[in-house]
DNA sequence: CGGAATGTTGATATGCCTCAACTAAAGTGG
DNA sequence: CCACTTTAGTTGAGGCATATCAACATTCCG
């Protein structure tokens, strides 16, 4: 059977945190609306006051902020389970946009059922708050990763997350991710032209640690890669 | 008269949340600990797991992660009222250590006095919630920061956050701010080379915007700075 | 006053960026 | 299904911003 939307947010949520039967039924009592994306539609978008949050049902979303001169700057990438725009709930104004990667669907939620639901159970509040956190241990790897790496490590760092991510999430089984992200992208994120990025790609794929074409991301040798890239997922807090 | 460190907590929070004075009681009931910190001592390192979070009394303090070299990565700097370890309450090891850059104050409150806050008070929840959410605004702009501008604006960018963050917590009035920051850990929060940093300093006194030297930073022309590193404060919600 | 830490400057090296051309793959309409 | 167009990926050459190396000046601090 497939996993209804409420499943997916729930076996996130278990992921790092524990949840009573009565917190998840609280959970499975939300109102999800699904919304289908485009590729590259925008989810929301930087200076939006936003009054729904939404849980990734499937496919990726990318946050990233406008650069100055037209270019973007991606911040982090998210999958299914993830709730790319949870901090909605406490700002204001969002400082950054979030779209699809490829296409994906959202379900979304109004804030106001999540307010009403903190009120009924502290560890959900504490759960969803861990959500945020991981979050901005997320962003502190990518100040680390972009600040200190080379572009090579940079990228195989990121993909060493991404890959981990999604097997704890329990997207994937083999060694292989379905990863819509075009060497554009992944130097918007990484800080890096786009020739650069195909260089560490070949460099990557030489080096027979990994893999990246045809959107889809394949792992030969995690113990390498994780190596190359100074890759602890200590930070991933799972 | 001084202000206690239930003051500077309070006015911190109000910053950017509202709160009833029954939310202020309680903050104010916490039993806060004062803790001295001399010159680059650590207040956490990465891999504890504390049981108790600080908020800043005096000084400054600064996150960073531990390079595989030995180097450092500085990931945000913290000024009197904010909480560097807030994190620590629902992630149980730390992803990164926070140090002291000057000598610096502190008090600290165990966490059980806080969860137990929560139950009684979802604004200081929500309070507590946003500081973090701001860190993470923070850590974006950083990654964007480090990862798309030269060394000069990188340079600029993290003295307008710094200034601006100080003037919004009441903590100057003139053009000058204490700022206990070498060149080295500038270069370390912006993913520079010492010597970089060095000429950037110079650029940045050249051009008359702004000045910083003997561990004060001047500001003479805002505007000019602000639009130098591409400032925009929106993302400090407040 | 002396030694260590911090800041300054020049010369050289290098990793990444820019520019430019081409190839391969994906999407589209006949 | 093919011809065509568009998008994505690949490769080389050259330039530039920043890193590295080295020496010296200044400030801090006991």
């Amino acid at each position: 059977m497939q996993p209804t939307h409420h499943d997916i947010l729930v076996r996130k949520l278990r992921v790092h945190s524990e949840l009573a039967p009565a917190d998840e039924e609280l959970l499975r009592q939300l109102p999800l609306r699904p919304r289908r994306l485009k590729p590259s539609e925008d989810l929301v978008r930087e200076g939006d006051e936003p009054h729904v949050s939404a849980v990734i049902v499937e496919g990726w979303l990318g946050r990233y902020q406008t650069l100055p001169r037209g270019g973007r700057q991606y911040l982090s990438m998210h999958m299914a389970g993830d709730w790319p725009d949870a901090q909605g709930l406490f700002l204001k104004r969002l400082d950054h946009a979030v779209c699809a990667l490829g296409g994906a669907t959202v379900a979304t939620v109004p804030h106001e059922y999540l307010r009403a639901m903190f009120d009924r159970s502290r560890p959900v509040v504490e759960a969803l708050w861990r959500e945020t956190l991981i979050d901005a241990a997320i962003f502190r790897q990518a100040i680390t990763n972009n600040s200190s790496r080379t572009a090579a490590q940079r990228l195989a760092h990121l993909l060493c997350e991404l890959f981990y991510r999604a097997k704890q999430s329990g997207l994937i089984a083999g060694p292989s991710l379905d990863l819509p992200l075009k060497q554009e992208q992944l130097g918007e994120a990484l800080g890096l032209a786009l020739v650069s990025v195909n260089r560490a790609v070949r460099a990557l794929r030489a080096s027979g640690a990994a893999d990246l074409r045809h959107e889809t991301l394949t792992v030969f040798d995690w113990p390498k890669l994780a190596t190359w890239a100074d890759f602890d997922p200590a930070y991933l807090h799972i």
